[in-house]
DNA sequence: AATAATATCAACCGCCCACGC
DNA sequence: GGCGTGGGCGGTTGATATTAT
């Protein structure tokens, strides 16, 4: 079944693929986009499956992808992600914009399982290695291989349940991620790729987002920073600043027109924080351009100070003393009560895809966005030479580009 | 220098799901 | 509802590169 009926209907080539084929499958795609994969082969004169083609494009001749190697924060979010979200590949690599599901379970295979394992951490159930090896004696019934990950499909009445039980990094039956273990060595500019990560996501109410707020209940300021960047140190907090850590660690004439600035605060179910928002948010995409995003929420002023930072950690209920609390182990009260208030079938499925509406006690609190992107982003590839010169520029450059990205951020008033 | 061991990663395989008939 | 088909995902394989002996 793994091979469509189209492959054996011809003979056709397997294995690696020639710079020839390569060639063929960017002109077609770059003219006519792919469309349905099965009568690509045949329009592009490939001997080739479909499925094939479609994998070459994606995991290696698609112009937006990031080649090169995993950078420290890439490789410490792909961890992360991994805590939440398991073996769920595509989802990570949504997450990593340029990075291909395929690259990052290789990267996690050859490279991260081995690192964990050192580090005496469990890579499938993300517990310390002997805590793991108890779980497994207990339940000798689960099968070897199959990924540690918590079935995320829990309905919010589970979630709520499952609270009072297993409180603090103490519990032996609570999965746990050492978030100091990557905090110790994470830069400054990791902390921000984190934020980074939230930003970008589709959703607000993605827990993942939520995950990589919290995680920035530990950040330091990056303008306190040695490592602080040019244009920056005027930021009262510029954490809240950088769409894309990496852009602004390589485009040092990178610049805000206006700034003005406090957390985005989250209407999600899980974090809830009194902070107001009034944010300009320079974002850059692409890798070559830079879109200023102008989100206007509440412009009531304040600062990210101290007391929001405690608030938030507070509030967050993926960490506590920096370990990594799983979601069904939530202490947080607040998040409790929001849950209560979603529907009890409640997949975090939904939640992961982003496909979850914003409850509607949110919406009503939510004040309507001014959105003013301004972007450059190429129109397209309309020929090959566009798309060599932008291969040029991204191999050239070492920064990954994406297409165009969304910049959704609620900000709630409280 | 030759060989073995190990690491890396592109590509394939097998399965699932959605959709149309 | 059953069937065929295509798209997509995660697991695995195998060729190649690199490192160790």
């Amino acid at each position: 079944m793994g091979r469509h009926t189209c492959c054996y209907k011809q003979k056709l080539r397997k294995g690696l693929w020639s710079p020839e084929e390569d060639e063929k499958l960017i002109k077609h795609i770059t003219k006519y986009g792919h469309g349905c994969w099965s009568s690509v082969p045949k329009q592009a004169g490939l001997q080739r499956c479909g499925k094939s083609c479609r994998l070459r494009w994606i995991n290696y001749l698609r112009p937006d992808l990031k080649r090169g190697s995993f950078s420290e924060q890439e490789e410490n979010l792909i961890i992360e992600l991994h805590a939440v979200l398991g073996n769920r590949w595509s989802q990570i690599a949504a997450r990593l914009p340029g990075r291909t599901d395929n690259e990052i379970k290789n990267f996690w295979n050859s490279c991260i399982k081995k690192m964990l394992k050192q580090r005496g951490i469990d890579p499938n159930t993300h517990k310390p290695l002997a805590e793991a090896k108890v779980g497994e004696d207990k339940a000798s019934g689960t099968s070897e291989g199959t990924s540690g990950s918590v079935d995320l499909k829990v309905p919010a009445a589970e979630l709520e349940s499952s609270n009072d039980a297993a409180r603090g990094p103490a519990s032996s039956s609570m999965p746990v991620f050492d978030t100091c273990a990557v905090e110790r060595k994470a830069s400054p500019m990791t902390k921000c790729f984190f934020l980074d990560q939230f930003i970008t996501s589709q959703s607000s109410s993605d827990p993942v987002s939520v995950f990589s707020l919290a995680h920035l209940s530990f950040a330091t300021d990056c303008s306190s920073s040695e490592t602080a960047l040019p244009g920056l140190s005027a930021c009262p907090n510029p954490l809240w600043l950088s769409h894309n850590s990496r852009l602004l660690e390589m485009n040092r004439d990178f610049h805000c027109s206006t700034i003005s600035t406090c957390p985005p605060s989250v209407p999600t179910p899980i974090l809830s924080t009194s902070m107001d928002n009034s944010a300009q948010i320079c974002a850059g995409i692409d890798g070559m351009q830079y879109s200023d995003a102008v989100y206007s929420g509440n412009s009531r002023q304040s600062s990210m100070n101290s007391a929001d930072t405690v608030e938030m950690q507070n509030s967050s209920s993926f960490f506590h003393n920096g370990i990594f609390l799983w979601p069904e182990s939530t202490p947080d009260k607040d998040a409790q009560v929001q849950l209560e208030k979603e529907p009890e079938d409640l997949k975090w499925s939904q939640y992961l895809d982003g496909a979850f509406p914003m409850s509607a006690a949110t919406q009503s609190q939510s004040q309507p966005l001014h959105c003013d992107v301004k972007t450059e982003s190429p129109s397209g590839f309309s020929d090959l030479v566009t798309w060599h010169q932008i291969q040029q520029q991204l191999q050239s450059s070492d920064i990954y580009g994406k297409d165009f990205q969304m910049l959704s951020v609620g900000f709630e008033q409280v």
